[in-house]
DNA sequence: GGCCTGTCGGGAAATTTTCCCAATCTTTCG
DNA sequence: CGAAAGATTGGGAAAATTTCCCGACAGGCC
């Protein structure tokens, strides 16, 4: 695995996807792609039998997650490089990849160079990130506070799921013991704390958040 | 255009993506990509401007839909052959997309040889489907019950997929050239047809049922 | 022709959202 | 301890949206 070029484990659970990027891999000097999976658990059992230098992963993959992937991988070997190739960049994804042991983040939105070049930096151990991530991620840590979420409080992040996860503001005032006056007071504070605009955003946000699954 | 193999119009918004396809379409015998566009506008500007013989097309793009780039492309050329590329192959989607004109759809979970017959088929006037398309779409004309998507009108899924997708009423009037008062009334039209009561809810069902991701 | 369905928007009452505010209650910190 | 900070709970009132009804117009179908 080591010597010659980089070997490089592709995980994708669209056939045509990743047959796209062996071939835009494959045209860089000194890359291989000697496996591939489909699956958190494919890849997790390629990553055991062939040991590449990188991992390059889809993070949205049907059954269970990519993150998931990722953490087993780092559990049995906390020095790989694992690269994430996403279809969004949102922040709290984009922090849940490296909480769980990440390299580098890329987003399929960004050109075929911007994937190739983070791959040659993790593989330094470098942290790679690509442009448009890197913005998502300096808006956010330009406000005085550090994370959307973590502007929230308690109550707040709890109406934002209970929102998100489909119930009307009298169904949580309800559950939650409160007047409906005040649900409807969170959810505009969350609102305006987030700066997102619409109820789908915020759902989105739950959602990419891991706070409520669909 | 004509003569010479297969010319072929690549529509999808991610770089990295597009570039795996054009590889995977160009190693076939006659097929030659002769444009490439990120968005459903650039679709259709290249579409009058270079004359595929057949549009490969994501339909799940940012911003306007691939719908009405599927749509402008018909009122232009109505025998123009356009080949639905997606990420996901649920019912709705699979209808949305034939009536708005498509001659193909496949899932991108399928092998890239389903894609090299699919655009085969469709450039014999053929209409062409995925394996697991066609099972879907076979299951549901067994089953009696319809989805409840099934009772949508094409622009009320249109709403509903920009909704979900974290739009604002005001963007998606300007999307679709409609007055702010049609969008709305729609918006609420698609909460009575479904029985849904709650924007997140909708999300939910929105992304379940393929029309959009997260 | 008549009928039905999909698309597009106006109108008006009902409701919600938006921001402002104040009263508690903790927590923190000098 | 006492002051400041912030989380929690809700009122108020104007602005905006939702809700439901309506009519108009274009096609398709019998």
């Amino acid at each position: 695995m080591a010597g010659l070029g980089i070997s490089i484990l592709l995980v994708d659970d669209h056939p045509v996807v990743r047959q796209g990027y062996r071939r835009v891999l494959e045209s860089q000097d000194g890359f291989r792609v000697i496996a591939e999976a489909d699956s958190a658990a494919a890849a997790y059992a390629a990553f055991k039998a062939d040991a590449p230098d990188v991992v390059v992963l889809d993070i949205s993959m049907k059954g269970a997650s990519g993150l998931e992937a990722i953490r087993n991988i780092r559990a049995r070997d906390n020095r790989a490089c694992i690269l994430v190739f996403s279809m969004h960049g949102e922040a709290p994804l984009v922090k849940a990849a490296f909480a769980a042991g990440a390299s580098g983040f890329v987003t399929k939105s960004s050109e075929p160079s911007a994937l190739v070049r983070a791959i040659r930096m993790v593989i330094r151990g470098e942290r790679a990130l690509s442009d448009d991530v890197a913005h998502v991620l300096a808006a956010e840590s330009l406000d005085p506070q550090r994370t959307v979420l973590d502007r929230l409080g308690e109550r707040e992040i709890e109406i934002l799921r209970q929102l998100a996860s489909g119930l009307t503001t009298e169904q949580i005032a309800a559950n939650l013991h409160l007047s409906i006056k005040t649900v409807q007071n969170y959810h505009y504070l969350v609102k305006a704390k987030t700066g997102l605009q619409t109820d789908a955003q915020l759902v989105r946000l739950a959602v990419t958040s891991g706070l409520t699954d669909l």
